[in-house]
RNA sequence: GGAGCCGUAGUUCAGCCUGGUUAGAACGCCGGCCUGUCAAGCCGGAGGUCGCGGGUUCAAAUCCCGUCGGCUCCGCCA
């Protein structure tokens, strides 16, 4: 029953045959959508990658065929030699790109039967994202995972031909380097001409790209695999792809441009959005002080007040104990819902998951208030409250009280819930705009330490870097906090719809600053040396002013496609337990192989 | 490390709360009929480790405990 090939090529594709066609003969080949069996009549639907086309078998014009294309089920891989002709008027299907025409067939071919597909090819049909991982060359057969792959292809091509007219250079990095301290857990690989050593497969190619301007390439970019052994998210995957680059004799306005008009272009080109340039900015504590977040979600309001102040003498305890202790009280106002006793329930529910204590709120209710907490409050402070936040009837408002790191998370997550819940944002509008003025560092309790917010080498703000090696010199870890904490950076990211989709700075390109930085985040010299070493090295002989930007490929992808997970726009995604469905890595491997790499495995413990 | 939702036919789900006939439906699959459909239609049929293990019970898809897996989130992710 299964023919070969031989001498058959195809001279288009399905989705390719059209009313010019018509008269002609064409060869296709593909896979069997459908089958529709009249009884006499028969048509296949023959789908490849560029669409589907109608195939029609009539038994008393060519019988033999007909005895073929009767046994065909969906999934076998055909080919068809026939002839193009005009669909008779009124059978037309407007639905698809060939509905006007079909290929009588004069020959087919059966290449290779199918099973049953575990589920259909097509997209109404939902099914578990288990099985569509687990047989994802069928899962990538349906139309909106064929043109997401396509558009991310697409998406590709314009970043590089972006890249090559503006004068980059790519280059490759290696994925076989060295485990850094700082960011995530490195994947490990063992060495095994070096027994006990092991190389890590690069977080990013940041340092690579820093070295490469030391270099003299003066313009870098890369479309390169990054690794980060971190719990997995629906826009996190241990292995994810970077638009990734970096450019000497620059400051962050040349950078910014080049990543501006990158965006614009692939905007307008994929989506034919036009964006408008320059970005808006938005100063880091802008972003964090009126949206909890230094990714808000712009396309709503819901914005957060701050209200520490009425609370100094408070006679409520709860809001008092946090203004005492230096933190703050915040809430934001939902407006006009008429929230349930029910949902607000919920809500609290919500945020006791994120880790908060409860949910303090006031309903404004027609000539009254509802809530379990103006017994507490005087007069002036809930006056106070409702002018600050300016409620109305219908109105909900919801407070936080706390360190303000607690609250501004909380309010920050609680304001995207709500923002999702009541589907508050305009989804209409793409709200692209950069966050700029980050802090150099901020102070780690949990490991008694200063930590970059972007990475070490980002550099400070020009007229600070005085102040870093000053704070060295302050012993008074408060003082030292102060000082350190007033460093801004030379970073920036960009946030789409809520959404951190790249980020870069300038980097430190003198040996001495960098040094102080190391210092600061308790990176001892020993330490620094071993580990970055290298870089310090390159800074000594001729390191150029250089700065960059990476983008989140799959997350930019993901989200002009319109999609909630990053797995969508990833050919073989991971589960999350970092599992491949289909290969069923990781694996286990052999105890020669263990042998060879010099691992023992360790019992449980 | 933690929280929530989910796991029953090839697929999507109902049944579970309130234990008790032979575990149902739709789609798909198989067979038959049918000459213009396009999610073809009509008739008939097959198809189940109720995720896995243990417990309670005369009796477990159903109740309890554990475990595995998928998804979402917190922590984590420079």
């Amino acid at each position: 029953m299964v023919e070969n090939l031989g001498s058959f090529r195809r001279d288009r594709y399905c989705g390719e045959v059209s009313l010019e066609d018509v008269g002609r003969e064409v060869r296709v080949c593909g896979w069997v959508h459908r089958v529709r069996n009249h009884g006499g009549v028969i048509f296949i639907d023959l789908r490849d990658r560029e669409g589907v086309v109608q195939v029609v078998v009539e038994e008393r014009e060519d019988p033999e065929v007909y005895e073929k294309a009767e046994k065909v089920r969906p999934e076998w891989v055909l080919c068809v030699r026939g002839e193009v002709r005009k669909r008779p008027p009124g059978t037309e299907n407007p639905k698809i790109k060939t509905g006007y025409v079909e290929i009588k067939a004069k020959e087919i071919k059966v290449l290779n039967t199918s099973d049953t597909p575990p589920f259909p090819v097509e997209e109404e049909v939902n099914v578990s994202e288990e099985t569509r991982l687990k047989y994802r060359y069928i899962d990538l057969r349906r139309e909106s995972m064929k043109e997401n792959l396509l558009f991310r292809h697409r998406f590709c091509r314009i970043t590089r031909r972006f890249f090559e007219e503006e004068g980059f250079v790519e280059i490759e990095t290696p994925f076989l380097t060295r485990s850094t301290p700082e960011g995530a857990r490195d994947f490990i690989v063992p060495s095994r001409l070096h027994p006990g050593k092991f190389y890590a497969l690069p977080q990013s190619p940041q340092l690579f790209k820093q070295i490469l301007m030391v270099a003299g390439f003066d313009k870098y970019f890369q479309i390169v695999r990054c690794f980060r052994d971190e719990d997995l998210r629906a826009d996190r995957q241990p292995e994810f792809t970077q638009i990734d680059f970096e450019m000497s004799f620059v400051g962050e306005e040349e950078v910014m441009d080049v990543a501006e008009r990158l965006v614009a272009k692939l905007f307008k080109e994929l989506l034919g959005v036009e964006l408008q340039t320059p970005f808006e900015r938005v100063t880091y504590d802008e972003a964090v002080s009126k949206y909890g977040t230094d990714k808000p979600d712009r396309r709503f309001g819901l914005e957060i007040c701050e209200l520490t102040d009425l609370f100094k003498e408070s006679e409520f305890k709860v809001f008092r104990t946090a203004v005492d202790s230096g933190g703050v009280v915040k809430a934001v106002n939902l407006k006009g819902k008429n929230v349930s006793r029910k949902e607000i329930d919920e809500l609290t529910e919500f945020v006791r998951g994120l880790g908060g204590k409860g949910l303090a709120w006031i309903k404004v209710e027609p000539g009254k208030l509802t809530s379990p907490i103006t017994k507490f409050l005087s007069d002036s402070e809930i006056e106070g409250i409702l002018r600050r936040t300016g409620a109305e009837e219908g109105d909900l408002i919801l407070f936080s009280a706390g360190p303000v790191n607690e609250v501004h998370r909380i309010l920050g997550a609680l304001r995207n819930h709500l923002g999702e819940k009541y589907n508050l944002a305009d989804r209409s509008r793409w709200d692209v705009f950069w966050v700029v003025d980050f802090p150099l560092m901020e102070w780690d309790e949990e490991e008694g330490r200063f930590v970059s917010l972007h990475h070490p080498f980002t550099a400070p703000k020009e007229g600070d870097e005085e102040k870093l090696k000053e704070a060295l010199n302050v012993k008074d870890l408060e003082e030292r906090k102060r000082i350190v904490h007033s460093v801004r950076a030379r970073a920036y990211d960009l946030i789409i719809n809520g959404e951190e989709v790249g980020g870069g700075s300038i980097r430190i390109h003198r040996r001495d600053l960098q040094e102080v930085v190391f210092k600061l985040l308790s990176i001892s010299e020993e330490e620094a040396r071993e580990k970055f070493g290298f870089l310090l090295e390159a800074l000594r002989f001729g390191a150029p002013p250089h700065g960059g930007f990476a983008f989140g490929l799959d997350r930019m992808v993901a989200l002009m496609r319109g999609l909630d997970s990053i797995r969508d726009v990833i050919a073989f995604p991971k589960t999350q337990k970092g599992i491949c469905m289909l290969t069923s890595a990781p694996g286990e491997v052999t105890p020669e192989q263990l042998r060879e790499v010099h691992i023992k495995v360790a019992g449980e413990t």
